[in-house]
RNA sequence: GGCGACAUAGCCAAGUGGUAAGGCGUGGGUCUGCAACACCCUGAUCACCAGUUCGAAUCUGGUUGUCGCCUCCA
């Protein structure tokens, strides 16, 4: 299979570092408020990534941290006068929900920058004995020049990098050695969360929280880095820089990056107003809705966010929920036996769709493809919804392994009847009997009302929650 | 200013050299008491111009337009 790497800008051959194992690592959010839908995208991405590579065999230890000490984490503790490792953890359980509805898989590990920081101090301290950092009144800089391939992610030159800054550059302070230079350690403020060091009484940099976390829990070169594009600049460049200047190997063989979710062709930001929490859309939309949006383009392209184009995913998403239930439901009520000689040919059929499916994700996890094949498979299984028990479960086996890479629920939950609910239908089914269809009709108008949609198939009545 | 991405039917979106997947929507039909579901039918020559080639949406150059990064940011 093969992955875009950002660093090299081509699409490369996977192979991982070590056997089948895969060392993944995935920046997480910052936990000062609610996730919004763009956090979402490369938590979705990623994971549908990570499934994929485990449905191909991998074992794949994913870490995922989460950001828990920052600026916008102390500022949102102060204005409502708690501590902000309060505000941290609310917000991490939070983080939570969402995923789990989401369905997005935990991480192996979900490591905190505040438990790291032991790990942190250790590495700064070799980049200051190895010449890459320095102590200036307590706050430890980065010497970036002396990272001789700084840029190389970004496609950076540094010579630019100063010239586009000279605006900031003549406000900024004057202890840094080079305006590029950028901060390891910063000493506490007033009131602010803090630990010891050899330097100040303070907290790590954003960049190095990741460095230590990928370097703990996974190792000091792994196969995987991912993250929304724009942590390209500086975060994960800095990254590089710290890693490869303290372990001195490589840091991650294969860099992964997210195009931005936009919301009416522009970017998301809250001072504009286009601005959606998960917990926003979650009120309106099952989240599967968003996940099975989110997959219908390639990871690497921007995606646009709208009403019209979630109601467009609910209807999709809907279609194949219908074949599953359908299937299950013929399953159900099919005579048992093996699979006829026709049936085994329809079978190598179905087969083609699940290579094509595969086909798909084998190109840098090309989703839109692979679902393009999910539905190709389900209008195969509705046209040719009749036959053994063996052969519609094996219809609706391929559908769900699929699926369930995508991460995509389409099961319907099984839901008791109420016994008034049963009682109507069948009161219903009497007068349609009857041919007083204005009282069936009636029924169903009221069974709608409660959110029951009726269906009258051949096979009988159905019904489902809408 | 520097770096980069993108431009395919009403909408979304694959396809990166051999005469355009899929979904949503629209319209028509089959089924049904009706409806829903499902099935069948229905739609684009790929921003524009010029090249390369037997052949290009797909390569090259240019034009126009949109967007992103360079600053905390998924």
């Amino acid at each position: 299979m093969k992955i875009y790497n950002t660093l090299t800008g081509k699409k490369e051959e996977f192979v991982p570092l070590e056997g089948n194992k895969v060392k993944m690592y995935v920046c997480g959010p910052t936990v000062y408020n609610l996730i919004h839908i763009g956090n979402a995208r490369p938590m979705i991405c990623f994971d549908t990534a990570r499934r994929y590579l485990e449905y191909k065999g991998y074992d794949v230890n994913y870490v995922s941290n989460f950001t828990d000490v920052d600026d916008k984490i102390i500022q949102k503790a102060a204005e409502e006068g708690v501590d902000a490792g309060e505000i941290a953890s609310r917000y991490i359980e939070e983080c939570k929900k969402d995923m789990e509805g989401m369905n997005v898989k935990p991480a192996t590990v979900h490591p905190l920058a505040t438990m790291e920081i032991d790990g942190m101090i250790d590495m700064i301290r070799v980049l200051i004995d190895k010449g890459y950092a320095y102590d200036v009144n307590g706050t430890v800089y980065y010497r970036t020049r002396k990272f001789k391939d700084y840029g190389k992610l970004s496609k950076k030159n540094i010579d630019d990098l100063e010239a586009g800054h000279r605006d900031i550059k003549v406000a900024g302070s004057g202890e840094k050695e080079d305006p590029l230079d950028f901060v390891l350690w910063k000493p506490k403020k007033e009131g602010e969360p803090s630990w010891p060091s050899p330097w100040s009484d303070g907290r790590p940099g954003w960049h190095i929280e990741c460095s230590v976390m990928a370097k703990k829990y996974l190792a000091d070169e792994i196969d995987i880095h991912a993250g929304g594009e724009d942590l390209i600049f500086p975060h994960h460049e800095n990254e590089i820089a710290q890693s490869e200047a303290a372990n001195g190997v490589p840091f991650s063989k294969y860099w992964m990056h997210n195009a931005f979710l936009n919301i009416d062709n522009k970017k998301m930001s809250k001072s504009t107003g286009n601005f959606f929490t998960v917990r926003d859309i979650s009120k309106e939309y099952d989240l599967q809705v968003l996940r099975f949006f989110m997959l219908s383009a390639h990871y690497r392209s921007p995606i646009n966010f709208s009403r019209d184009l979630m109601e467009a995913a609910k209807n999709g998403l809907e279609r194949i929920a219908t074949a599953v239930a359908n299937l299950k439901y013929l399953a159900e009520n099919a005579q048992p036996g093996g699979m006829s000689g026709e049936e085994l040919e329809k079978a190598a059929l179905a087969q083609e769709f699940v290579e094509k499916f595969e086909r798909a994700m084998d190109d840098d996890f090309n989703t839109a493809d692979a679902v393009s094949a999910v539905f190709e498979l389900v209008r195969f299984a509705n046209q040719n919804s009749s036959g053994t028990k063996a052969y519609l479960e094996m219809l609706l086996e391929k559908i769900l392994m699929l699926t369930d890479i995508l991460g995509l629920k389409v099961e319907k939950h099984e839901e008791m009847l109420d016994s008034e609910v049963d009682a109507m239908i069948a009161e219903r089914q009497a007068a349609r009997k009857a041919k007083d269809f204005a009282r069936a009709d009636e029924i169903r108008s009221e069974l709608l009302a409660k959110g029951i949609v009726l269906e009258d198939t051949r096979e009988g009545v159905r019904w489902k929650r809408v």
